[in-house]
RNA sequence: GCCCCCAUCAUCUAGCGGCCUAGGAUGCAAGAUUCUCAGUCUUGACACCGGGGUUCAAAUCCCCGUGGGGGUACCA
């Protein structure tokens, strides 16, 4: 048999980091596996979800090259794929759990059971329906369904007993059946809630693993009530550890980033971002000879072809910014000049001359940790004129007067070379240094503030061949006539 | 409150009874290289939550605490 895997994303609002970290896992298992991974959207919810959400879902999976075999765009042998398309399949399987008693209809007011939580916590019970319409006669329920009264279905969990399931990360997990609380499936806008859809979803899928996310857990025992319910036979469970903030709860995006169009437009590279996901409750062994950062550095091949449920970790892993950050830049510098170009095409400002973008390149590519950093770093290559403080003209323990001689000699010196290259520049910038009896550092951090506004920034002499004479010589000599003002 | 899950450096992790005076990575600190920044290289500090068991032997197994997280919806 061959196995299937989904990810089932809800399309409200953006599309969330989670969302694929979940289905890395998914994908890779299914890869290596030999299996097919679907992709599922749950929008039961008809108040939050939105076309909208569900397309940059798709964008966004796309980006990161986790691309399913069946979904609602692309199809598939066992769709629809989209649960709104899928209302009667539900309609008919709750009517199944009704006639064979495994469900009910609820005709419970919201204020009721509103009030019924309320002294349930204040008499420290566990919240939970207390059944009243569970023993409703099904002639009586279904008059008054037939009468117009709204209802819900709800599941008839038994009143004891245990379910248990086997968790492939975490082993077998016990729930008493009285803690179980007697579930909606069908809502009154006759929609399915997400437990009912998604058992008879992955059922009619053939869905032979469920990956998902460890908030799961608690309800996995009324899925393996349904399935039994049913008659089906339930799938592998395996539920993910949960993405944290640094204050170690659930990744929310009040306190970190969770869109992933976020991290498209910051800059962070696709298969950084998988590699970092990866990292997240999951190790590779380095592969040979690999030292430093590179132990950690892999492809997604490599997680399909280790992935191992049992060698996921059960802490949730905090979401570590800085990590992904060095990770991304790590990518970056490994890029061909020529790649990077291309990846650098969506942040560089429309209009950029593509020799410029060519000539800065090799200049910036190891002092980007983003693409999105691309502005701040090459932005003194595109300005008129330089904006910074005069007094950074000035080296420390060297007068003005004297950093304005040397800045002048240096035009001369610069003014007469023949071919001015990046070493030519150089040697002629020591010369004038030693000269001068200064530290090269200090002729050269006038040069670079003069040239760049800035005082971190890529090789000065390269800069300045990157830039061309005709357009150092002018900012030379502002710097000139900025000493005026010191 | 009730139910469930979890617990190794700041962070991600290796470890699945002896190979552990606990390894790697990121960050951090120091040094080297160096025109600044970055990169690269070297070095350093930093952890088995606590207490009981089991065993010749426990980071590894069991129990109890404690701590953290999740769930507790006609959201998913």
């Amino acid at each position: 048999m061959t196995v299937r895997l989904r990810i089932a994303p809800s399309p409200t609002g953006d599309p969330h980091v989670g969302t694929a970290y979940i289905a890395l896992f998914n994908l890779a298992f299914a890869r290596k596996q030999g299996g097919k991974f679907i992709l599922r959207i749950e929008d039961t919810d008809r108040v939050r979800s939105s076309p909208e959400s569900e397309r940059m879902i798709f964008e966004s999976l796309r980006w990161l090259g986790l691309l399913w075999d069946e979904g609602p765009d692309v199809g598939g042998p066992l769709g629809p794929y989209r649960q709104s398309e899928r209302r009667d399949l539900y309609a008919r399987h709750a009517a199944e759990l009704l006639a064979s008693g495994a469900a009910y209809r609820c005709f419970c007011s919201a204020e009721r059971l509103d009030t019924m939580r309320k002294a349930q916590e204040a008499a420290k019970l566990q919240s939970r329906y207390d059944g009243k319409c569970r023993t409703l006669a099904r002639a009586e329920a279904e008059a008054r369904v037939a009468a117009g009264e709204p209802a819900v279905i709800r599941l008839r969990i038994p009143e004891e007993g245990v379910t248990s399931f086997v968790d492939m990360i975490r082993g077998e997990i016990r729930i008493e059946n009285r803690t179980i609380d007697d579930q909606v499936l069908m809502k009154t806008d006759g929609f399915p809630t997400y437990h009912l859809a998604n058992v008879v979803d992955d059922h009619l899928m053939g869905i032979t693993h469920v990956v998902r996310a460890e908030e799961w857990i608690t309800s996995t025992p009324k899925h393996v009530l349904l399935y039994a319910a049913f008659g089906w036979k339930a799938p592998e469970f395996a539920h993910m550890p949960l993405l944290r903030n640094s204050d170690r709860t659930k990744i929310s995006k009040r306190k970190n980033p969770t869109s992933l169009k976020w991290y498209e437009a910051q800059g962070y590279l696709p298969e950084a971002m998988l590699n970092f996901l990866a990292l997240q409750g999951f190790s590779v062994a380095p592969s040979e000879g690999a030292k430093g950062f590179a132990t950690e550095v892999f492809p997604f091949s490599r997680v399909v072809e280790t992935i191992d449920f049992a060698r996921i970790c059960t802490t949730g892993p905090v979401f570590d910014l800085i990590k992904l950050g060095e990770l991304n830049a790590h990518y970056l510098r490994a890029l061909a000049p020529e790649e990077l170009e291309r990846r650098l095409a969506p942040f560089v400002k429309p209009g950029t001359d593509p020799a410029a973008m060519h000539a800065l390149v090799p200049l910036v590519k190891d002092r980007l940790k983003r693409l999105g950093e691309w502005e701040e770093l090459t932005d003194f290559f595109f300005q008129e004129s330089l904006e910074y403080d005069a007094k950074l003209l000035v080296p420390k323990k060297v007068e003005p007067a004297a950093a304005r001689d040397g800045l002048g000699r240096f035009v001369a010196a610069y003014r007469a070379l023949p071919a001015p290259t990046a070493e030519a520049l150089d040697q002629a910038g020591r010369a004038l240094a030693q000269e001068l009896g200064w530290k090269v550092g200090d002729l050269f951090m006038i040069l670079r503030v003069a040239v760049t506004g800035k005082t971190a920034t890529p090789p000065l002499c390269e800069t300045m061949v990157a830039l061309g004479r005709d357009r150092v010589l002018p900012r030379l000599e502002a710097a000139l006539a900025r000493f005026a003002t010191l």
